[in-house]
DNA sequence: TCCCTGCGGGAAAGGGCTTTCACTGCGGTA
DNA sequence: TACCGCAGTGAAAGCCCTTTCCCGCAGGGA
């Protein structure tokens, strides 16, 4: 590869001044010399080594962003935020998928600020993990103290800014929804237990059951991985386990286009039969069928706000921004059905609800 | 940040032999100069900064992919592929948007041969675009020169590695399929027609009409972006132009999901009224309702052949893996209608097909 | 005429790491 | 006993670039 000695030597000038050529300098060069140097740089096809640059100059661009897998459309949506801020700073974006692996997130901890990026950002959700959360906020203190900025999506224990997706909310309103239908049989499809989006959802959901004075017996709850066939299988095994259901929640929309899978492969109706609402409002879920009712998070937001942290005033306070969720109500969701095949075993709950 | 030196003073040893315990070099190192080192490194809480390795070794290991979208599930599901055999040779990816964007596709050739990337990979679809194409291929040509290794995913004007979903052929199955149910009506939901991927699979999709004796007029295509949205609203206008239309081609699935939604929105019933043909078998068209019958590319695959050519040996024949498609067949298509609105004008088309 | 200013350019000092080369002891062979 | 080879370590060169510092020179004011 030609190098920038290769280039001036052409030119007939220093490196230094090729390099100020190169660069727009504020060092003015004669007109003369420029050319000369631009001359020599298309005949060589001359590319700078990033990392000589990156090396010597001072200054940290790039933004380093952990997110669990780029290709699930809840990460590409809040990166498609990251980015369009990014872009506007003209800041490059190093994005890495951790796969929700804890110990690749850790590597990638590393990986990233031995890259010297200038800030951090975990877009994934947060572990219920104590060791793991020791080791990762051990990394991220040494990386801040180094000067390096840090922000979080979601609910991690790190005490720092971050961009709060309100989650507990968004369950609560699923679970009201879905009380005020009638529903009393509800069925939960959940992601990994190990994940505080998990928990948090589920907390939500929870308390609106009992403020309906029922409770979310474990029985009905069936932890899966966050995706489509997770959301299948969970549908499939709540279904064997309790054939009364009248709803599900999916705690992501992922899970709810599996659980869909799983009712029309069973030939039960939605929502005549049964119900089903969704969570994040990620694009597809107006176009599956029937369109799925769920819990619209603003995902590009919490990209745009993270990025925006990260990149704005280091104002020592670590601020946190908790970002509303909204049920969105299409067409999965209708009344209880009256009567399920068995309709006695109704009676024996002595349900209060509306 | 610590550095390597800092962490050599700390441990009483000279920077070559923190680097050698550092990065397990071959050379032997006594355990007790040993352990000083890593305790040293876990103190100072070291991170080697990678611009500095990178610009110090001489060899490149990263691998650069230019891709339209990552979060496109066409992309996705390469990424998935190269990312497989990248992983497993222990090769960092470099993934980088072109957002269809040919200038920036220019610039992300520069971008990573600035950061010294072992190989290329380029994963869109080609362009027709002499000027491009032109500029595309100096670049290209000057990153080989210098040792690099670039593979060309789908068509593009560049003599070298490639690996080539067999378009022409995916879109002639589609054309075949539709004549075979008896459809003559058919509309083209199609993409850019700058790309070659819309071009090859509206070629093969011609061809199979032509062996019917008929032909695809231009009232019956529409071009638009080659997204969900891009479906929907060419569907909308190729009905508006003909509302006899008894099946739609869409040239890939996100079109075609698109184009589902405009057909639900006017009531006309899939497959009954109208048929409708994805490209692609992306993973949600089985989860679409109906599911979607369509032309299934092995895009895992494409992806694990393109990374396994430009990590192989070189052997310096260009090599050429052409990918067949194969026709899904799923519940959006059926026979054609036996008659539309108004049956008598089919009467002036003296078909001869089956 | 002399000095100062300021412009245009180059020399050279890093930036943090790897790796070659040279050096010091040591055990072993002739 | 003289020498060879090798294990273990450090000094220093080099990777490619940016940027500071300095120098020469031309022009303008005194």
């Amino acid at each position: 590869m030609a190098t920038l000695s290769d280039v001036a030597r052409r030119a007939g000038v220093s490196p230094a001044t090729a390099s100020r050529v190169i660069n727009g300098s504020s060092k003015p060069v004669t007109d003369e010399l420029r050319e000369r140097v631009l001359a020599a740089v298309a005949e060589l096809q001359y590319v700078p080594n990033a990392h000589a640059q990156l090396l010597a100059r001072s200054h940290r661009s790039a933004v380093g962003v952990i997110v669990h897998d780029v290709s699930d459309p809840y990460f590409a949506e809040i990166t498609r935020g990251l980015q369009r801020v990014a872009s506007d700073r003209g800041r490059l974006l190093m994005i890495c998928n951790s796969y929700r692996d804890p110990d690749r997130e850790l590597e990638y901890v590393e990986l990233l600020r031995g890259h010297q990026v200038a800030a951090l950002i975990l877009a994934g959700s947060g572990y219920h993990d104590e060791a793991f959360t020791r080791q990762l906020n051990e990394k991220l203190a040494a990386y801040e103290t180094t000067g390096g900025r840090v922000a979080v999506i979601g609910r991690h224990e790190h005490s720092g800014d971050a961009v709060m997706p309100d989650n507990r909310t968004g369950g609560y309103l699923a679970g009201r929804e879905l009380c005020e239908l009638g529903h009393r049989a509800i069925g939960v499809v959940a992601g990994p237990r190990i994940l505080t989006t998990t928990t948090d959802r589920l907390d939500g959901l929870r308390q609106a059951l009992r403020e309906q004075g029922r409770d979310l017996p474990d029985r009905r709850i069936r932890y899966a991985e966050f995706d489509r066939d997770g959301g299948a299988g969970a549908t499939a095994r709540l279904l064997d386990a309790d054939p009364e259901l009248t709803a599900i929640v999916a705690l992501n929309d992922s899970m709810a286009i599996g659980a869909l899978a799983t009712l029309r492969a069973r030939s039960l109706p939605v929502p005549q039969r049964i119900s089903v609402i969704g969570f994040d409002d990620m694009p597809i879920a107006r176009d599956v069928t029937p369109p799925l009712t769920t819990v619209r998070l603003p995902l590009v937001d919490m990209g745009v706000r993270a990025m925006s942290l990260v990149l704005g005033a280091d104002t020592l306070s670590p601020r946190v921004e908790m970002l509303p969720a909204e049920l969105v109500r299409r067409d999965t969701t209708g009344p209880a059905a009256q009567s399920t095949t068995r309709p006695a075993p109704r009676a024996r709950r002595a349900d209060t609800a509306s």
